[in-house]
DNA sequence: GTTCGTTGTATCCTGTCGGACATATCGCCG
DNA sequence: CGGCGATATGTCCGACAGGATACAACGAAC
């Protein structure tokens, strides 16, 4: 009674392309959330698997693009330095979130209507 | 009074992801939406600028993902084949569809609020 | 049975993304 | 003042997605 369709494995992602300004998608909401948490940059990076170098270029381009910067950082200090979201970045991340709540949520009749057209499978896995 | 932020550039873009069995974006929505449309798998690839190898390597993930086919193809023929969507690929394109104009709506405010976040370039573009 | 345009499939090639690695810099703290 | 840990940034390289190309099979029309 553990696994039955309890948990289908449909997931929207969503991305939002501004211009040729920006991308915004769920690896950059989950990299700003992180740092919010972990307080640095390259800890955040660890916890998602991902370089350091990459997560910074993505903070880099975040706060290129937006008027003010998401995410603050320093150099040297206690503990070496850190990065922390400003006001904007969590602005930015809480309306992201909402807005996969608000997708989700509109959209769930056609999810689950795709979802259930799809071939069954002996081991659906 | 033509070209204020009538028209803002951004998009959203959807990819639902089925676990590990299918992942389905803008792309393989257009590129059903052009063979019903054309009635041919090059003839669609063509109009979006993707090579035969790809549109067909898509049709055939689709084909495969669905409990029966999306495009239905033949070989040989009056214009030496062809392709169009099966009720059930009708049925995908319209839920995805139906997706996307709902998810626009129901995070319209989200979006904007994002949007309005964005630095203020002298050539926004 | 020749022609024709498409599907179907293999093989090769290349552009690109991101990881790995190497430094430099910074500022507390012992 | 030297070490530490994190930011900041450049260079090199491998993996791989996808384009380019080539070719066989097909089936109706003529």
């Amino acid at each position: 009674m553990a696994d039955r369709d309890d948990i289908p494995p449909v997931r929207l992602k969503l991305r939002l392309v501004f211009g040729d300004r920006l991308t915004l998608g769920p690896g950059k909401a989950d990299l700003l959330e992180r740092i919010g948490a972990l307080g640095s940059i390259s800890a955040a990076g660890r916890a998602m698997g991902m370089s350091y170098r990459r997560a910074w270029s993505l903070v880099e381009e975040m706060n290129a693009a937006f008027g003010h910067a998401v995410v603050q950082s320093t150099r040297g200090g206690p503990q070496g330095g850190g990065a922390h979201l400003t006001p904007e970045g969590r602005q930015v991340l809480t309306l992201y979130r909402e807005l996969e709540d608000r997708t989700a949520e509109a959209g769930a009749d056609q999810i689950v209507a795709l979802r259930g057209m799809l071939g069954d499978m002996p081991q659906g896995k």
